[in-house]
DNA sequence: AAGTGGTCTAGACCACTCG
DNA sequence: GAGTGGTCTAGACCACTTG
């Protein structure tokens, strides 16, 4: 056994009073391992044992560790072998569902809006379709340009339901960020999204709004936001400057699948 | 408690002397349920308590059972309350790591490819620097014309470390699924890739190649595949018909951001 | 107060890898 | 044979939710 291996576990003690688990903060301890470049990509993770051992945890508890790691992708697990650093990067953050507003901030630029139509309407047999609504139901429709660095980025059209958000209208300030308000006022998080990337070229009048010209390339956009429980809580049809935008995307290859 | 919560747990008894562990038993089981209706979107999977009272096994092996529907996204857990069914839909496979082959066959469709280089190259920068190679070491070149229910659907130019796959000109037939021969042949797995997906239009050779009007929209991929220990093995560049390709996402709103 | 999931323990046996 | 991760047990206490 390898005497180096643990350099850096245990140079401090677990908080075993701390509400933050034993688990976590043991995860923690590895992830900053990680960052720091104690540990790099294609060493071994200190073992469940040993981990364990030094720290004086069950083994349950160290494997808890480790395996948070693997679920996060930073490490994967070689039965009989041990567990190892992954070579992902840690920065580049794989997709996830951000809000407009979200994905400026996390690049550094400022968001800014256009409205274009912020109203309460009855939707159409796509959007019915999405929401799960009949059409009957009355939505929260809202249209605006999306401007980055003082140029249009994208045409985005949102449809909430107005049950689920009532008095949207007079809450929300329409330049602002969405899903802070559906967060913070109305308890709804926005759990997954389903969406569609199509490519195309720009209308006439889309064009005009994004200040290029007809027919230049753009993405299209078809956004289904669900929170927790399933249930469709956003519906968003959006057009995107091509030559403002790229889509990234980590994919995983998962063969256990539900069949 | 309700009597009628474990309906079909308890069926059928687990073999425990089966290969299969246990925790993978009782996760078919529950999926089996959720995809026959038995348990619908919303309601309550048997808690933890009483499928190991049910089952006979321990209340560890019963929660692994159930996290595991959680990781596949088919459940989410709410602390004091219980596991609910997702309404996320199963069979809408979220987007994983396919070979272009792959991908046709779960489609229905029959792959074909029309070969327009497969040789031994020195790597340019771009795909040096994704694949972590020195411009000196060679690269297997392969580029192609894939055929989807005969007509041209995308150009493919994919590049791999000769050094990782030796004698892939002669062992791989590059009309068949280059995965297939990468795990079978050479113990290659591949475990993920980062992609990045632009909107643009069609150059004229392009178009020649992909039977479509010069200037139509198409998308251009660049995709980098890893094995499970973070090596690239695979950058592949790639230019998809337009209309005749979408991007599909299932995107998780998971702010436990690594920061 | 009863039921739930979240965490944790201190053991155990197994299959696997490697020297 | 020593070390590893994979699985499993039979308990335990906690925080949380709901009637």
């Amino acid at each position: 056994m390898s005497i180096q291996l643990g350099c850096g576990v245990d140079t401090a003690t677990l908080d075993r009073h701390s509400v933050v688990p034993l688990y976590y903060q043991i995860q923690q301890r590895l992830l900053e391992q990680i960052r720091s470049g104690a540990l790099k990509a294609g060493e071994p993770v200190p073992s469940e044992q040993e981990i364990a051992a030094r720290l004086g945890v069950s083994r349950m508890t160290a494997r808890q560790a480790v395996k948070s790691l693997c679920h996060l992708g930073v490490a994967y697990s070689q039965r009989g072998k041990g567990t190892f650093v992954s070579g992902a990067k840690l920065e580049k953050n794989f997709r996830q569902v951000l809000s407009f507003s979200e994905e400026m901030e996390a690049r550094g630029a400022q968001p800014r809006s256009r409205v274009l139509a912020f109203k309460r309407i009855h939707p159409n047999e796509q959007v019915a379709e999405a929401l799960h609504l009949s059409p009957a139901e009355e939505i929260i429709f809202l249209r605006r340009v999306r401007i980055a660095d003082s140029a249009p980025l994208c045409i985005e059209a949102t449809h909430l339901p107005a049950r689920l958000c009532p008095k949207l209208l007079e809450n929300f300030e329409p330049s602002g960020s969405l899903y802070r308000v559906l967060g913070e006022r109305y308890g709804l998080q926005v759990h997954m999204a389903d969406e569609v990337a199509e490519a195309s070229v720009a209308t006439g009048a889309e064009a005009k709004l994004l200040r290029i010209r007809g027919r230049s390339p753009v993405f299209r956009f078809t956004r289904t936001a669900y929170l927790h429980n399933g249930q469709p809580i956003e519906f968003v049809k959006s057009t995107y400057r091509g030559d403002r935008c790229k889509v990234v995307n980590r994919l995983t290859r998962q063969l256990e699948i539900i069949s």
